[in-house]
DNA sequence: CCATTATATATTGTGCGCAATATAATTTTG
DNA sequence: CAAAATTATATTGCGCACAATATATAATGG
């Protein structure tokens, strides 16, 4: 068997899984005026707000070379704002605006919407999503 | 269950899956001088030689706003060369330069090196790939 | 044959994602 | 306590990824 046959690959279909999904979300988040990134950000301070910048980059894996301009997006959007912390100056803490709060309501629908579009039985999903996370303990 | 919990997100997975992945090729590809991207169009070459720019997009799901900068970026490269269909003006046919065809010796490698970096078992990498096939049609 | 429509690639603009580096504040150490 | 090391965020630069638009060529239809 040619491994660098394209058909072959394991990991394009993942890359390309992965792509489609933004793309699906994309449509979805249309309304809410959010990427697919901003909306993972979205999802962390919903849980629990008033986080670092670098809390925030530790639950989604990213740095703030990718969350510095995010950031201040949401903030021009007025749902999020940004302020240095008192008791540790490098530090900015992440807050929700009364917007900002407001916006995980009409947030509600969408991973079913999601998983809808997806159309793949609940315990296939789970297998999928354990050896996923199998993976990428290993990575 | 709170379906805006990011602990319970399927995508959120598969999106940090693909990061890694391309991180991963990052280090596999440092050698080639490819980057992830880069490399799935050269896999697409080596399979067979002069392409359009469209066949190549087809095959991966990449469009001209993304496949002409990364083209002409190979092409500086000295690994393709882009010309002018003569049969059609509008096409561009990518041919691999003799540098192109010999890179492909250097990659045999590449794809047991991730195989083995994501270390799960082959069978199960089967189910997964099945699985995301199967969204992947319905998205 | 010429106007219309379709097709192929290129360009522009925006938003990641990450490496590398810079800057500023805090902590550690001698 | 002052110098050195660490930490947190910001900045810069590059390469995707994709929407929207532009441009040029080809195909089609009256």
């Amino acid at each position: 068997m040619d491994h660098l046959k394209l058909e072959n690959q394991v990991c394009f279909p993942i890359y390309t899984l992965a792509k489609e999904m933004v793309n699906k979300y994309r449509s979805l988040l249309e309304e809410l005026e959010l990427t697919y990134p901003q909306y993972l950000v979205m999802l962390v301070l919903w849980e629990k707000d008033e986080q670092s910048v670098s809390a925030i980059g530790e639950k989604l894996n990213l740095d703030s070379g990718t969350l510095t301009p995010l950031l201040k997006r949401l903030e021009q959007k007025e749902i999020v704002m940004r302020k240095r912390s008192q008791a540790d100056e490098r530090m900015v803490v992440i807050s929700l605006t009364a917007a900002g709060h407001q916006l995980k309501t009409k947030a509600q629908n969408v991973p079913s919407a999601m998983v809808d579009a997806m159309s793949i039985p609940v315990a296939e999903l789970k297998v999928l999503k354990n050896s996923i996370d199998k993976i990428l303990s290993n990575l």
